[in-house]
DNA sequence: GACGACATACCAACTAGTCGGTATGCTTCA
DNA sequence: TGAAGCATACCGACTAGTTGGTATGTCGTC
């Protein structure tokens, strides 16, 4: 914590070019696989930088997850999606904008938190922590859009806006296995346009067609 | 192959403990994070008869992700909704399957074919394959009964019985990781209630009520 | 001259994998 | 029948390299 606690750093430090190596190495290999030696030479640091900066490996893995939760924040908080009047529009925009995400390569668009809790959820708890934070604030975001659209569209049944806004983050990380078990974009997206179809049933909003030019295979 | 390509081992055989150690112990705590030696401890084998067995611990996983596709597709063909006439009420019987092991240890009931995915599919391309296997063939046998249910019920739309097979198997992926992050099946099962509903609406269904005493949350 | 931010050298424990060996079969043919 | 010949299954000590982590030193700044 020290100094850093006020200024995330400013990109010339070594804490923020290990942070940015642990996301790149881990979403790529995962945590137990990624050593502590390869960390350092992708940040350009030496060891006694690394254990300067981190009591262990594992607390790396934890300040990591915090600085993912941060980035992706900031990235959603940024997107276009949030001008739309309609909450509903901002929930189905987000849903869009996720999908706009799924390109290039996989380890690129796939989740630290996700890859982390899958290996450490039980092993390390505090990891399981911070990862579970970090997909929980994801989930808060939409939840709020949620419970505004079912307000404003008089929506209720048996399912709240906090399970709603769950399962998106549920679909979206299959969506990440699927891609990386086929090594292909493609059957993400689709398994989100699943997604914002079944969105756009409970809120009755009728069924947009599914955008031209979209089956882009292999 | 010898005299083990016609029986797959009488349980007895070094092989197969080796084979059930790596699915408990590498749901637990990952591919990466597993060693041989504690491989060969849970077993009770030592490490001669490790490496007699498998040439590196890879082909061991890749061994074991074709283990678990034969164990769980026998699961699932033992399993009581296969019954239904109408092809739907199979898909739906899967769903609320899938649903019903939601129970016990986190471990017990994730699944090895999406741990392994998350850490290895780049680093390690058999094992990424045989795990895209097993996740393909439960699509596969799902798809089969989709496929006749749109046939049965009329239904077409911008989607595929394939591409909804799949969804199945990413909402499960992701409901994995959701109860890892959680440490509790009950958001794993909400997400669950999520795809079944949508399904139903897919195939125009009226949404039958939450089950009794399926308590719905908060 | 103290302190933060590193660098260098080092270590004990563990890692996957090797290797020479033994015990127990199964086959073949005299 | 039985012995030679060979394959399979397994054992466990060993090794070369890697692991996370430590101990100590250097350098610039306040």
């Amino acid at each position: 914590m020290g100094p850093k606690s006020i200024e995330p750093s400013p990109s010339g430090g070594a804490r923020s070019k290990l942070l940015d190596a642990a996301v790149s190495i881990i979403r790529e290999k995962g945590y137990a696989a990624t050593s502590v030696d390869e960390l350092c030479a992708r940040a350009g640091v030496t060891k006694g930088a690394f254990f300067h900066h981190f009591p262990t490996k594992e607390s790396l893995a934890v300040a990591a997850a915090n600085h993912w939760s941060e980035l992706s924040s900031s990235l959603f908080a940024a997107a276009p999606y949030h001008r739309f009047d309609d909450p509903l529009d901002r929930v189905l925009g987000y849903v869009d904008f996720r999908k706009s995400m799924l390109r290039g390569d996989v380890a690129d668009f796939t989740c630290l938190a996700g890859t982390m809790l899958q290996e450490a959820y039980r092993t390390h708890p505090d990891i399981r922590h911070a990862c579970d934070e970090s997909i929980g604030g994801a989930a808060a975001a939409v939840k709020t859009d949620i419970a505004e659209a079912m307000k404003r569209h008089r929506i209720r049944g048996p399912w709240t806006a906090e399970s709603l806004a769950l399962h998106t983050q549920a679909v979206l990380q299959g969506a990440f296995i699927l891609a990386k078990a086929k090594d292909n974009a493609a059957v993400a997206e689709a398994s989100v346009d699943h997604l914002r179809r079944y969105v756009e049933f409970l809120f009755r909003r009728p069924t947009k067609k599914t955008k031209p030019g979209n089956a882009r295979e292999k």
